[in-house]
DNA sequence: TATCCTCGAGTTCC
DNA sequence: CTCGAGGATA
C-alpha cells in the first residue's frame, strides 16, 4: 500500500475515491468508444489497484458505484430483479397504412380534436434489440434494468457499464433521470463476433439481436466488455423534473448530454408525411448497418401524451408501424396435435426445416380445425379455410417476428395422392371424445383431469410466472415431477419435502440435481406457501379465469371462504340453460358475480362448474389448507377520488369521456354509467338530463367539469 | 343488438 | 404475438 494512502484521513479518502471513480469511469468510455484509449493499460492497473487499496482502508466509505465493482469484478450469481417505477410497456402494432390513418383518428376521436387541428407525431426506426432503461441519481448510473416483463426486469449494471454509448456521469441533469432506449450490435461487429466464435467454440449467434441479448445477459461483465454492444436512447421513466415538453425536444435533450439517439428520427405533420417517412427509412434499411424492423410514431406534444395516457399493456399516443414479415416457403412433413390445459386440440405444423428471418424453424403453428380444413362434412367450402394437406408446400412467416406460422399453401405443387387432414375428435392424449362447441373455433377434449395432458399443462400453469412461481420448480421440473407420480395436483408440491424428502437421493440421481438443489427447491416451495389471493385464483386454472379476473375476484372477495361461499350459493341458483335471461341476473347470488367489474356470465358459470367437481373441489380444499393467503391490496391511491364510484354525464368540453374515465380510474375510481345508490359522484356538463337529476334526487354530490377537474388536480 | 376493447389461451425459438 | 371470444358500452 502507498505510503500516502496508510497516512490518509477519511476526508481524502472520500475526495480521493471520488477522483479515481471519475478517472476510471472516464478511460473506462474512452476505451470502448473510441479505438485509442486515453490511458494506458498499466496506469488504468495502477489507478484502480489504488483505488481498492483506499477501499481496503475505509471500507465504510466503499462509493455504491465503485470501480472495483465494475469491468474486472467477480461474476455475481445471478441478475438482481428490480421492479421498473414506470412500467416498461410495449407498442401497438400497425402493419397497413391504413392503420397509421386508423391511429391518428382514433388519437383526434380520444383528445376531441378537429380532422384539420394540427397534431404533430416523432418518427423513427425501431431499432431491433432490446430495451433497457438507465437509472441516473445526481448524474451517475446506478442501476441498468432489462424490460423483462414489463413491470419487473434484471438488473445488469455492471454489463451496461462497459457499453461505450452508457455515459458513466451526466452533467446538469435532473437529481432523478432514467433514460430508455434499445442496446443493439451492428452487422459489422456482429460479423466479427460470430466469426471469433466460430474459432473459439464454434457456438454462433443466429442474429445480431440474440447476440446483443446473450452479450447484456453473461454473468462476467468481462465478457459483455468484450462485445461491440452500443445504445441508442429514445425514451425516459422516472423523472424529478421534465426534460422538454415535446417528444423531440426530450430527444435532443439525450443527444445533448451525450446519448446517442437515432439520426432518422423526424417531426410529421400527419399520416401522409408519416407514411413518406416509412417509406425513406425503409429504403434505408438495408444500408443503415443494423437491424430495424419498423418505424415508430409518437405524438409529438408530451401534455398530449399524458392526456392520451395508457391502455393496458400499450400507450395511446405511440404505435409501431412493422415491416412486412420475411417469408419462406418448406415442406409440410406432418401434423400433430397438441392438448393445452383447457382441453383445447392445436394443430402443429412439423416442417422441413427452413430458415425464416435468422432462425431456422421446423414448427409453426396452424391455429386450429378450420384454418386446415378445406370442405366441410357437406363439401361446402370453409370459410378462412386453406386446405393444408401433408406434404404440402406451406409458406411460413414469424408474426411479429418471433411466433412461426403457416400463412399460404402453394396448390400447384400439391402431389396427387395428398389426402385433406382429418381432424381428430378423439383426444390423441386419452381418448377422450374432443367435441366443438356450437359457433366454437376450438375442439376440446372432455377428458378433464384423466387427460394426462391436461393435467401436467395445468400443473405447468399453477407453477407459472404469473402464479405460483416458484424458483427451481419450472415448466420443465413440474412435468418430471408429474411423470414421477411426485406431484399429482397442486397440493402435492407442498407436501413434496414432506413426502419425498429422503427421496432427496433420488433427485441427486437425477441429472443437475444435487443435496443443495433440493434444499433449494424445498426453500422457495416454502416461501410460496404465503401466496396473493389473486395468484392462488390465477394459478388454479379454472377456465376464463385469467390474471385479470383474478384480480377482479381478489379485489371483490375478501379471502378464501368468501369466494368458495358465494360461488355455492351462485351454483344452488336457478338452472343456466339460456344464460341471457333476466332469472339469472335476477337471482342475488348471481348478481352478486356480475357486479363485479369484468366478470360475467361466463365466467360465473366457469367457476361454478369448477368448484362443483367434486373431485376439483376436494383438491382445491386441500391446496387452501397448506396455504396462508394474503388478501389483495386495496388499490392504495390517496387521491380525493380513490375507491369511489363517478358517473360522467353530459357533454365534456375539456375532455372526452373515454379520457375522463381513464384518468378517474388512474386515480383509484371507478366509473360507472348509471347513477345508483353506489355512486359517489356525479359530474354533469352542460345538456346533463335524468342522470342528473336523479342525482339530485338521491342527494349524490354533483359537480361540474371544473368541479371536477380541481378536485383531481394535482393526484 | 352491434361494436369496440380487453382478456385469455395457445404458439416457437433462443 | 395473434386469434377468438367475453364483457362493457352506445
Amino acid at each position: 500500500m502507498a505510503d500516502d494512502i496508510a497516512k490518509m484521513t477519511e476526508a481524502e479518502a472520500v475526495e480521493e475515491l471520488s477522483r479515481l471513480a471519475i478517472l476510471l469511469g472516464q478511460a473506462n468510455t474512452a476505451y470502448h468508444t473510441e479505438d485509442q484509449p486515453e490511458i494506458s493499460d498499466a496506469e488504468y492497473d495502477a489507478l484502480k489497484r489504488r483505488n481498492a487499496d483506499i477501499e481496503a482502508r475505509f471500507p465504510a466509505l466503499k462509493r455504491t458505484d465503485s470501480p472495483s465493482d465494475q469491468v474486472g469484478a467477480a461474476p455475481s450469481d445471478g441478475f438482481q430483479k428490480i421492479t421498473h417505477s414506470v412500467p416498461m410497456l410495449s407498442l401497438g402494432n400497425a402493419f397497413e397504412d391504413a392503420d397509421i390513418t386508423e391511429f391518428d383518428k382514433s388519437i383526434r376521436k380520444y383528445l376531441g380534436l378537429a380532422a384539420e387541428a394540427p397534431l404533430t407525431f416523432t418518427a423513427e426506426p425501431k431499432i431491433d434489440g432490446l430495451s433497457l432503461a438507465l437509472r441516473y441519481e445526481n448524474g451517475r448510473l446506478v442501476h441498468a434494468v432489462t424490460r423483462g416483463d414489463g413491470a419487473t426486469g434484471e438488473s445488469v449494471t455492471q454489463n451496461a457499464r462497459t457499453i461505450g454509448d452508457i455515459p458513466e456521469t451526466l452533467d446538469s441533469v435532473p437529481d432523478l433521470l432514467e433514460v430508455r432506449g434499445e442496446v443493439y450490435m451492428s452487422h459489422e461487429d456482429f460479423a466479427a463476433l460470430n466469426a471469433r466464435q466460430t474459432e473459439a467454440d464454434g457456438k454462433t449467434f443466429a442474429n445480431p439481436r440474440n447476440a446483443a441479448a446473450g452479450s447484456l445477459r453473461q454473468l462476467d461483465p468481462t465478457i459483455t466488455a468484450a462485445r461491440p454492444l452500443r445504445f441508442f436512447a429514445y425514451a425516459w421513466g422516472s423523472l424529478s423534473e421534465p426534460l422538454a415538453d415535446t417528444q423531440k425536444g426530450a430527444i435532443d435533450r439525450l443527444a445533448k448530454l451525450g446519448f446517442q439517439t437515432n439520426p432518422l428520427t423526424r417531426l410529421c405533420d400527419g399520416p401522409a408525411q408519416m407514411l413518406t417517412h416509412y417509406r425513406t427509412i425503409e429504403e434505408q434499411r438495408a444500408t443503415l448497418g443494423y437491424d430495424i424492423d419498423g418505424v415508430v410514431y409518437k405524438v409529438n406534444d408530451l401534455g398530449l401524451q399524458a392526456r392520451l395516457g395508457f391502455r393496458s399493456t400499450t400507450p395511446r399516443w405511440a404505435i409501431a408501424h412493422k415491416f412486412p414479415a420475411e417469408l419462406a416457403w418448406t415442406r409440410l412433413e406432418g401434423i400433430d396435435i397438441q392438448v393445452g390445459r383447457t382441453g383445447a386440440l392445436s394443430p402443429v405444423a412439423r416442417l422441413q426445416p427452413v430458415t425464416v428471418g435468422g432462425v431456422v424453424v421446423s414448427n409453426a403453428t396452424l391455429h386450429n380445425e378450420d384454418y386446415i380444413a378445406g370442405r366441410d362434412a357437406n363439401g361446402a367450402p370453409i370459410r378462412g379455410g386453406k386446405d393444408i394437406r401433408v406434404g404440402d408446400w406451406v409458406q411460413v412467416y414469424r408474426a411479429g417476428d418471433v411466433i412461426p406460422k403457416v400463412a399460404d399453401v402453394d396448390l400447384s405443387k400439391r402431389s396427387a395422392d395428398a389426402k385433406p387432414f382429418v381432424f381428430p375428435e378423439i383426444c390423441p392424449e386419452c381418448d377422450s371424445a374432443a367435441v366443438r362447441e356450437e359457433g366454437d373455433a376450438v375442439r376440446r377434449c372432455t377428458g378433464g383431469l384423466i387427460c394426462p395432458s391436461q393435467a401436467v399443462e395445468k400443473m405447468k400453469h399453477f407453477v407459472s410466472r404469473a402464479a405460483f412461481d416458484i424458483e427451481g420448480l419450472g415448466a420443465k421440473q413440474a412435468e418430471q415431477f408429474f411423470e414421477d407420480g411426485w406431484i399429482k395436483e397442486p397440493a402435492d408440491i407442498f407436501l413434496l419435502e414432506e413426502n419425498y424428502g429422503s427421496g432427496l437421493q433420488q433427485l441427486k440421481n437425477r441429472e443437475g440435481w444435487g443435496d443443495k438443489s433440493a434444499a433449494n427447491l424445498f426453500a422457495a416451495i416454502a416461501e410460496k406457501r404465503r401466496i396473493d389471493f389473486n395468484r392462488l385464483l390465477f394459478g388454479l386454472g379454472i377456465r376464463h379465469l385469467g390474471e385479470a379476473a383474478a384480480k377482479d375476484l381478489s379485489h371483490h372477495f375478501d379471502d378464501w371462504a368468501a369466494l368458495a361461499d358465494a360461488v355455492d350459493r351462485a351454483a344452488t341458483e336457478p338452472a343456466t340453460e339460456d344464460p341471457g335471461k333476466a332469472a339469472l341476473a335476477e337471482s342475488p347470488s348471481w348478481a352478486e358475480f356480475l357486479a363485479i367489474d369484468g366478470v360475467g356470465r361466463t365466467l360465473t358459470q366457469s367457476l361454478i362448474q369448477a368448484f362443483s367437481n367434486a373431485e376439483e373441489r376436494a383438491s382445491f380444499d386441500r391446496l387452501v389448507a397448506l396455504l396462508e393467503i394474503v388478501p389483495l391490496e386495496a388499490a392504495t391511491s390517496d387521491s380525493p377520488v380513490a375507491g369511489k364510484t363517478v358517473v360522467f354525464t353530459g357533454t365534456l368540453e375539456k375532455m372526452t369521456r373515454a379520457e375522463a374515465k381513464a384518468r378517474a380510474e388512474a386515480l383509484g375510481a371507478k366509473v360507472s354509467g348509471s347513477v345508483s345508490a353506489k355512486t359517489d359522484i356525479v359530474v354533469a356538463g352542460p345538456g346533463a338530463g335524468s342522470k342528473a337529476k336523479k342525482a339530485a334526487e338521491m342527494g349524490v354530490e354533483t359537480l361540474d367539469e371544473d368541479g371536477w377537474l380541481a378536485l383531481i388536480e394535482g393526484a
